[in-house]
DNA sequence: TAGGCCATCTGGTCCT
DNA sequence: AGGACCAGATGGCCTA
């Protein structure tokens, strides 16, 4: 997992083509040797994990005394197992077992609440959504947020210094780059210019920053 | 069968 | 005291 936490630019597009394949969709780029291991297998008619319905949640998370036999086993061999932890303390076993079981709808529901979050960034994300792609897991999920927003922000500092290039009236030494490759994956390999082609593409930038090595242009 | 991912329970800590 | 947040443990499901 520790691969996925430096996720580069085209380990991130090697990730999304992933989970676009089973819909039949490519972002570009070759798959890189990251694509990782139980991200980019679609799933071919499984369902998702088994969650509770969001219809159902609310209810369930609501009525505490309405919880599954398992949930009680678990309590049951708990109390068994030993004295009471923090939720322990003076309280008769009856009183200690409804406000465990309180405390286990709560959190339960902040957990609902936490993945109904998830998703919502699921479905902002450039990836291939569908019935039959599988879900991009949590981690991939934010991992896919935080290098997408980094890319937004290179992709949006190259159309400033395209139009401070444009205001100055220089016109273009170079052409640029194609948009879907440079303004929307920055990071892809091949997609942008080297620095020597980026000075000359604008040359009247002298304070600007060179995306590719980080010196001044 | 091992490994990945997930939901849930649980106890601890911090905050209001 | 009660709620929010967190992390560890556990067990189930799915895939390679």
């Amino acid at each position: 997992m520790a691969e996925l936490r430096s996720l580069s630019g085209d380990a991130y597009l090697a990730l999304s083509r992933g989970y676009a394949a089973a819909a039949g969709l490519a972002l570009g780029a070759a798959l890189g040797p990251e694509a990782g291991r139980g991200y980019g297998a679609p799933d071919l008619g499984g369902d998702l994990p088994a969650a509770p319905a969001p219809c159902t949640r609310v209810a369930e998370a609501e009525s505490s005394d309405e919880q599954s036999g398992d949930e009680d086993d678990a309590f049951e061999r708990r109390r068994r197992r030993g004295p009471g932890g923090a939720a322990g303390g003076r309280r008769r076993p009856r009183e200690q077992r409804s406000l465990r079981l309180s405390i286990n709808a709560r959190e339960r529901r902040r957990m609902h609440d936490l993945n109904d979050a998830l998703d919502g960034l699921r479905a902002v994300l450039p990836y291939a959504h569908g019935p039959s792609v599988r879900k991009l897991s949590k981690i991939a999920t934010l991992l896919l947020a935080r290098n997408h927003i980094l890319m937004q922000a290179q992709a949006l500092d190259a159309m400033r210094r395209l139009v401070a290039c444009l205001h100055q009236g220089q016109g273009l030494a170079a052409p640029l780059p194609p948009f879907s490759q440079a303004a929307v994956y920055p990071f892809s390999a091949g997609g942008a210019l080297p620095c020597p082609d980026q000075r000359a593409a604008c040359p009247g930038q002298p304070s600007a920053l060179c995306e590719h090595c980080n010196e001044k242009l």
